[in-house]
DNA sequence: CAGTTGTGCGTACATGTGTACGCTGAAATC
DNA sequence: GATTTCAGCGTACACATGTACGCACAACTG
């Protein structure tokens, strides 16, 4: 088996397969809701006939939880470079405020994908989702606990704190893709404060308890 | 005219449009989004033909928006009982907690669908979910600056600490449908942590500007 | 009581859907 | 060079969908 020759035929297949994800994610950037996508739509888009959508995802699930966790991967390493190029405190919310919005409006059929399912009943994708916040969460949670011993200040609750930073930062962050410019700036502060909200309020409980 | 015999007519058709709207929100409980229900689908559950429908509504869109403004009346009226019935400071919170997941629990479709929709880009659904939901941050803050100025306490930020919260109940109240009961209390527990952090951040923020 | 109004129905049609089946032709293997 | 593998295609089928059209027949009106 020639490993060299034999990525041209694995290759065009991943390209394909990437062109469907990428079909995928247009129209849910135009707005429509994953379950609103049809296979032969998906398929007409990637440019391939229906029937060969099979080659490449068993089911539009699949197409799906491929996406979801695509967009997984990409968020954690985000999540890490932000903290790396950015030094002490309070500047750090900031910083993760526009970068993570900024990655939104880049991915923004994915990122809405992720929020909707979440809030489905049992499924799949509910499960794919929630894990990938959970595993923000759970980073940040880390980030927090070893900040405060950091400045030498208690925190209470770091995973409750870390949890509702990263439902607000996406939640706003969707919203935001269809908000008139003159309006996002201030959008972007009130989040902020609302972030340094909770930071104080974490602080603020561990110190009368 | 006669009012009392026109009664009928209109009593019926009004009738048949609440079995419609029941119609659709009986799938949407089951766990569907609202844009895969179909006409004829809801037609059928509620028992008159498809093209009946047109009586009743120009649209499956028009049904959606009936069913959100029909939310909108009962959570307004829900969140006003609560504050009446309880009083003083932190037992409100709880209480709100408990009685509005109750209420998200018995009208999950519906609950469900706003939050979905709020997330999806500019719509009518998407209008009139934030506009309820609007509706309800400003009612919060009316209250919240009221019982800061009662008890004496400085208060930053009231309309971004309601936010937060009528974001927070909305969220989890949604996700903890589907959480196994055994679960259930101790996420009451975490929303209402989460909930007293924002208060006391904000009460914080308003001490050391 | 004659006339109007309007809810509800059945039929019909064009269009979109998932997917089973079998073929093709080029790439990969031996 | 002969053989195997397999991504992609076209055809075909049994559905579901929105909605136009016109009729029925009860409730309402004057």
């Amino acid at each position: 088996m020639n490993l060299l020759l034999s990525v041209s035929r694995k290759q065009q297949k991943e390209e394909t397969r990437q062109r469907l994800m990428d079909a995928a994610a247009t129209a849910l950037a135009s707005g429509r809701s994953f379950d609103t996508l049809s296979l032969r739509e998906v398929a007409k888009l990637a440019g391939i006939a229906p029937t060969s959508f099979y080659r490449h995802f068993h089911d539009m699930e699949g197409l799906g939880l491929a996406l979801i966790e695509a967009q997984g991967d990409s968020l954690l390493d985000l999540v890490h470079r932000v903290r790396e190029q950015t030094s002490g405190g309070t500047s750090l919310i900031r910083a993760s405020v526009e970068t993570l919005f900024d990655h939104v409006g880049e991915h923004q059929g994915i990122s809405r994908m992720i929020q909707q399912e979440r809030l489905s009943p049992e499924s799949a994708f509910r499960d794919a989702a929630d894990k990938l916040l959970a595993t923000l969460s759970a980073d940040l949670t880390d980030f927090l606990v070893w900040d405060a011993k950091e400045r030498g200040v208690p925190f209470s609750h770091p995973e409750l704190a870390a949890d509702l930073t990263v439902g607000i930062l996406f939640t706003t962050g969707i919203a935001m893709l269809d908000t008139p410019a003159d309006q996002r700036e201030r959008q972007v502060e009130d989040t902020i404060t609302k972030l340094r909200m909770i930071m104080r309020g974490a602080e603020a409980m561990a110190h009368a308890k």
